[in-house]
DNA sequence: CTGAAAGCGCTTACAG
DNA sequence: CTGAAAGCGCTTACAG
């Protein structure tokens, strides 16, 4: 490495202090004559001075770096959230430093930790399940910071959600809608997470509804493919023989979908299949997937911009978003598709 | 925010030195008794002392942060490719702060500074075209860095990429082994990008030594959807009556997977298709997709531990890693499938 | 064995 | 209008 441009070599050449080097770079000008304000920055240049924001960090007490804590940043639906905050965030002068949980609480307390003794001046995150205490921490401590995705109903913090159980609710109606009598969930084994949850009572209060019986299968995170193939061979083969899925995420979906293949189960006909999330492989399809579209780059947007607002006026109140989602409905719910 | 713990809040409460507390903490012990050693550890525990790392950092002149550049961190590829480098950078005690730049040099220029600015202590880079005077610039100050899948022939720095020519040139071949005469490649205009320059000539070279005529369609990365619907147009309806495609890579395939699907073209009876990268969506499509896999976990580990060498080693003579890519066959390739 | 002091690269209130 | 000095929270060579 080069040896690195300090405040102290402009300073030294063009003969001032560098406190005067540091006023000038900073643009608070009026201390000192237009001459050599001109002088010092053509310095500057000509030296490429870079600022260490690192000082500067540790003299103004912020970093002005956001961590972004996932369960998994290689998943679609984080990484695509992902893009729209490093976006948002570059807006507001923010850099963004990420970690992914797996859904594992004691990741997340290790991720959160690292994350506060580097300063970050604000988190949001899609906390995993048995996280709520690593929150309330954080709540009671005052530190900034925002939930996406995923929320607890007894911890009231700012968090920017969706209407997950409206949503279930109409894909599950909409699936009955079209005929279906023996529509299945099929979810993750969620712990009490709320999306979770809510999605779960969106659908049974749906099939109640509509006078269906309710098909609940709930799949473990870790060893979901193999949990997957028992699970589709129940619904679908051995034993339920139901008549319409409603997977209530993108990966679940997904996978879903390989064991209908394997199966050699036809969408639509002999099975309908709703999702939430969008995805390439929905629209590559045989029969492509209708779903539920969840508004990412308002998640994202609104995400930052109420961290950086809780940043700036630390004593704010908390604020809760709620966000709507969209069915968009596709050839996989089968009959009665309206033109589009 | 509640107020910060400090290393002089636990020396004032347990009677000693800062610098006594700073030892303890760091584990160079045998400056003091185990007795006050072990009172200052769980003084430290008990008030929740937070070491602040960009003090540390400031002192140290090392962040144990490194930045990664990608063209778009929601493109399925970089954001698998970052999970591995994430926890394998964990695994060397960094963590890594991230920037998309869409293809643009500019933006690839700002987030370099702004990384530079905050002192990560090495950077991983997916060069955008058009980049090469930048990283000649970090090669000049030996400034740590790893380039990922894009290379510049001209510029021999450290970098982790595939074996582009020959993957090209066996998917073409297999294409024509498979019987088809008139094979396209789909490329993105790559303005001398090494990655699709070598594919494109092992492209060429593959149908020029099957005796075969060229296709070569090259869609421009801003506005490509419109691009492939023109495209797949020519090459499908109008004009060329290929019978088999090569795209150079995930993106292109999906949106002229789409394209092939509006126009009714039956994949692979009319029409075989291969491409670069994996994707659920190649997974889920009516007769998978055959795909050239890369070793995105070999990639993102390589280039981890290549960079963590060269900020250990800052004298280190730059090293060239070539990875090998898999042909996976699948339907879309058509006739003679081998069992899988 | 232990503490006082200098220093990492900046910013900014304070004197002149 | 300008500079010397203190300080951000740590670490570590130096004295005792």
């Amino acid at each position: 490495m080069e040896k690195k441009v300090l405040l102290k070599d402009i300073a030294q050449k063009v003969g001032s202090s560098i406190a005067l080097v540091s006023y000038v770079l900073n643009g608070k000008d009026g201390r000192v004559g237009a001459a050599m304000a001109a002088e010092i920055r053509r310095t500057a240049e000509e030296l490429g001075y870079r600022p260490n924001l690192v000082a500067k960090s540790l003299q103004s007490g912020r970093t002005h770096t956001l961590g972004l804590i996932v369960a998994d940043i290689s998943n679609s639906f984080f990484s695509r959230v992902a893009r729209i905050i490093e976006d948002e965030a570059k807006q507001f002068g923010y850099t963004v430093i990420f970690g992914s949980t797996d859904e594992d609480a004691e990741k997340s307390r290790l991720l959160t930790d690292a994350f506060l003794n580097r300063q970050v001046d604000g988190l949001i995150i899609a906390p995993a399940a048995s996280t709520e205490e690593q929150l309330q921490v954080l709540k009671k401590r005052k530190f900034p910071f925002v939930l996406i995705d995923r929320y607890f109903p007894s911890l009231p913090v700012n968090s920017i959600r969706t209407n997950n159980y409206e949503s279930a609710y109409e894909a599950a109606e909409h699936l009955a809608g079209t005929g279906h009598q023996r529509i299945a969930l099929i979810t993750y084994q969620h712990a009490g997470m709320a999306h979770f949850s809510e999605r779960e009572k969106g659908y049974l209060q749906a099939v109640k509804d509509c006078h269906l019986p309710e098909y609940l299968a709930k799949i473990p995170y870790r060893g979901m493919e193999d949990a997957m193939v028992a699970c589709m061979n129940e619904l679908l083969v051995t034993g339920s023989n139901t008549d319409a899925l409603l997977f209530a995420t993108h990966s679940l979906a997904i996978e879903g979908l390989k064991q209908i293949n394997r199966l050699g189960i036809k969408v639509p006909d002999q099975l309908a299949v709703v999702s939430f999330d969008e995805n390439d492989a929905f629209d590559l399809y045989g029969s492509p997937v209708s779903y539920i579209r969840q508004p990412l780059a308002l998640i994202g947007k609104e995400a930052v911009r109420l961290l950086v607002e809780t940043i700036r006026e630390p004593g704010m109140k908390q604020t809760q978003i709620v966000l709507e989602n969209e069915l968009v409905i596709r050839k996989s719910s089968g009959r009665v598709v309206p033109q589009k």
